[in-house]
DNA sequence: TGCCGGGTTTGATCCAGCGCAAACCGGGGC
DNA sequence: GCCCCGGTTTGCGCTGGATCAAACCCGGCA
């Protein structure tokens, strides 16, 4: 609460889960939603938590990592502006299946379950949206599965770049820059492999142009060389 | 059509698309509903072709194999009866995003899209049914995504076995028997890696006598051994 | 009965990528 | 200025699995 009424109307309208809604909608969701503020490196949601709330970004970035029992750990996805976190929980088992980790100062709006589930009875519109948007993470997770099971690493660091490049990318002069700050660490977590492999690739196309990180930022100069490698081209062929 | 008025109102209610719905729901589902044989081999869903249906499988088993761009594939999932197939592809893209081929002779059932739109308007428990399955798809496509960058192939192996046999296990006094008919290559490539290691790893285990396979079909005697290897657990030591 | 063909097993070799270890780099605090 | 610390780079040796190759097994069929 308290800052909640600050955000606009459209602001709500542009999330995944609300489009294409009528303005009272909009209205109702919003008077539920509360805005929060948290810092780099907060956890937002713990997995295996109980799950009671949907949650959505407003600003910032957010990463989704899921733990093994055996420790290792693996980024499931990155979490840009206007996307929805937190959600597929309330429709399973209630247990949040990964960690939800601020990757820099971001603020989230954040609905309780049973808030949601009223706004979905009463809007069906939602529950389409929903559909929508579970079903393109499925797709998605889907190229995943089998990229990991039939490409090589440099393919795979390739395919993390144009995910990324696709989701938060902005346009500019030089290229196309990822807005979500990222260690070698995470670009590793995220494409399947180790750090030091991770870092050797990113190295070895930099050194070549086809990309830059200036500060926590990568930049992609490439983005063309960056797809053929991913399609297993192999450049200096 | 022809044979679809012999299925009893129960089987559709069982299918997971259409539990917890009214009769009358049940009805009008079963009425614009198709039933079809399909033999061994056949290719019921062609990757990449526009989606148009969906489908259920009501007896047999069906693969859903993704190929990339360069040839090589992964069986995304195994399909028993009672689950639901080629749905996603009516909620994004309108492009199905892989095969499904018959493993053996089955008999599926077919929905139109302006048909099960109509149904999914007119009954809203459709829509929340759609959103579990899909969560749960979900769930599962994050836990193979983390096993496939963290795991190790015996492992991914073990963990194939035990989706297998939740999914399509019927248990006996030898053990659990996998209702589904598999080659070495299939479980290779649902577990992410050659026939060649597949075939090493699961001779191996008969050897120890975890395993066993008769015909076309796979016992698992000790589960929890199985279960145990998943984890990552030696046994040897 | 022998042959054929799909599937499985097993051996031998090779190399991509992991693990370990150490050096390096840059920014912030004191 | 210097040091500390999180992150990055790079070298090196090892190995898990992929790849290549060949034998084997078995049911169906002529």
């Amino acid at each position: 609460m308290g800052t909640e009424s600050a955000v606009p109307l459209e602001r709500i309208g542009a999330l995944e889960l609300f489009r294409f809604l009528p303005e009272d909608a909009l209205l109702a969701i919003r008077n539920v939603m509360q805005a929060r503020r948290v810092e780099r490196g907060a956890v937002i949601i713990e997995q295996g938590a109980p799950a009671n709330r949907a949650y959505a970004l407003c600003m910032g970035s957010v990463r989704i990592v899921q733990t093994g029992t055996d420790g290792r750990q693996a980024i499931l996805r990155f979490i840009g502006p206007g996307e929805t976190f937190g959600t597929i929980a309330l429709f399973t088992n209630h247990r949040y299946p990964a960690d939800a980790i601020a990757v820099e100062a971001s603020t989230i709006l954040v609905w309780t379950e049973s808030d949601l589930l009223a706004l979905l009875n009463r809007y069906p519109g939602i529950a389409s949206n929903v559909i929508r948007v579970l079903g393109a993470r499925i797709a998605q997770l889907q190229d995943r599965v089998r990229e990991l099971t039939t490409q090589r690493v440099e393919q795979l660091i390739a395919h993390a770049l144009l995910r990324l490049s696709e989701q938060a990318g902005r346009a500019g002069t030089r290229g196309t820059t990822i807005e979500i700050p990222l260690r070698r660490q995470d670009l590793a977590e995220f494409a399947g492999t180790t750090l030091h492999t991770a870092s050797r690739v990113l190295s070895a196309w930099k050194k070549e142009g086809l990309i830059a990180t200036s500060g926590q930022r990568l930049i992609i100069h490439d983005l063309s060389a960056i797809s053929a490698l991913a399609q297993g081209d192999d450049l200096t062929a």
